[in-house]
DNA sequence: AACCCAATCAACCGCGCGAGC
DNA sequence: TGCTCGCGCGGTTGATTGGGT
């Protein structure tokens, strides 16, 4: 039998979108939201697949997105992020406890994971920014861009670091999501609906400035932990469940990339974290 | 000026997942 | 419990652009 298709394909324009398009659309979403793609054409007169207009709100029109070139601590934290959470899957120690309870909406996967801490950015171009620039700048680094382990010198490159070092059998290997929830557990709850705004700035604020305009170290909201959810009370946290800040582990310091403090004791715990093995980068 | 090629990126496609019935 | 539907993700395609010859 199969899926029905998600629009009348006979009906429906294709390839590049036209001013006139994209105008109906931001006009469509400015007066009720986002949501219910599907009805999303045929209410907003647009002869487009329901997909086709979700994606070019999400990638193109939406008020927030940061147009332009990444900079370099994007790059940075793309790889890092990469490291952790590419190839679908992360590698967990054991642990006792379960993952926590995460909110499903804003853990999602590999590359929405890693647009969700770059303010502005989205994961289709996250994405394409991923195989066409940091693949390369990986690869000139001697770094192979699927494992993030380095490259044999010799032989064709990828592939013979892959023969010679496939990724290692880790204790337990989850899918991302899953991943993804037990790294996760959100220091700040999900955005609320986005408000569509009719000024031009409509929410840009959150795009890695502060209200005063000044850079808020990718304002990346790297609060990577894992643990109680954010409402429980921090003192009395057993230390089984405290919670564990990942920014250390990805190379930030001293604040660098999020608002938690490692406290005197030490840096940031991260417990959930195998620490990289001898001669392997992020 | 014309052609070729590589790089870039918007857009498409197929599929998986979760919610609702 | 199984099915359908809608959403969203990752992989891929194809048009466009820019640099080199």
């Amino acid at each position: 039998m199969g899926r029905s298709p998600c629009c009348e394909k006979a009906h429906t324009n294709k390839g590049a979108w036209t001013k006139e398009e994209d105008q109906r659309l931001i006009a469509y979403i400015r007066a009720h939201g986002e949501g219910c793609w599907r009805s999303l054409p045929k209410a907003a007169g647009l002869l487009r697949c329901g997909k086709s207009c979700r994606l070019r709100w999400m990638n193109y029109l939406r008020p927030d997105l940061k147009r332009g070139n990444f900079t370099d601590d994007e790059d940075e934290l793309i790889i890092r992020l990469h490291s952790l959470l590419g190839n679908k899957s992360v590698s967990l120690p054991p642990s006792p406890a379960p993952p926590p309870p995460i909110d499903g909406a804003f853990i999602n996967s590999l590359w929405s994971l890693i647009a969700g801490q770059l303010p502005g950015r989205t994961d289709n171009e996250i994405k394409n920014y991923w195989n066409t620039h940091i693949k390369r700048k990986l690869l000139a680094r001697g770094i192979d861009p699927q494992t993030h382990r380095p490259l044999l010198s010799g032989g064709d490159g990828i592939a013979a670091s892959n023969k010679a070092a496939p990724p290692t059998p880790h204790p337990i290997s989850v899918p991302a999501k899953a991943a993804a929830a037990a790294i996760f557990a959100v220091a700040k709850p999900p955005p609320p609906p986005r408000p569509v705004d009719s000024s031009d700035d409509g929410g840009r604020s959150s795009s890695g400035t502060t209200s005063t305009g000044e850079p808020r170290c990718p304002d990346l909201n790297l609060e990577l932990s894992v643990g109680p959810t954010p409402s429980s009370p921090p003192a009395e946290t057993p230390t089984s469940a405290r919670p564990v800040c990942l920014c250390y582990h990805l190379g930030f310091r001293g604040g660098e990339a999020c608002s938690c403090q490692a406290d005197s004791k030490g840096p940031h715990e991260f417990r959930y974290f195998r620490p990289l093995e001898q001669g392997q980068y992020i």
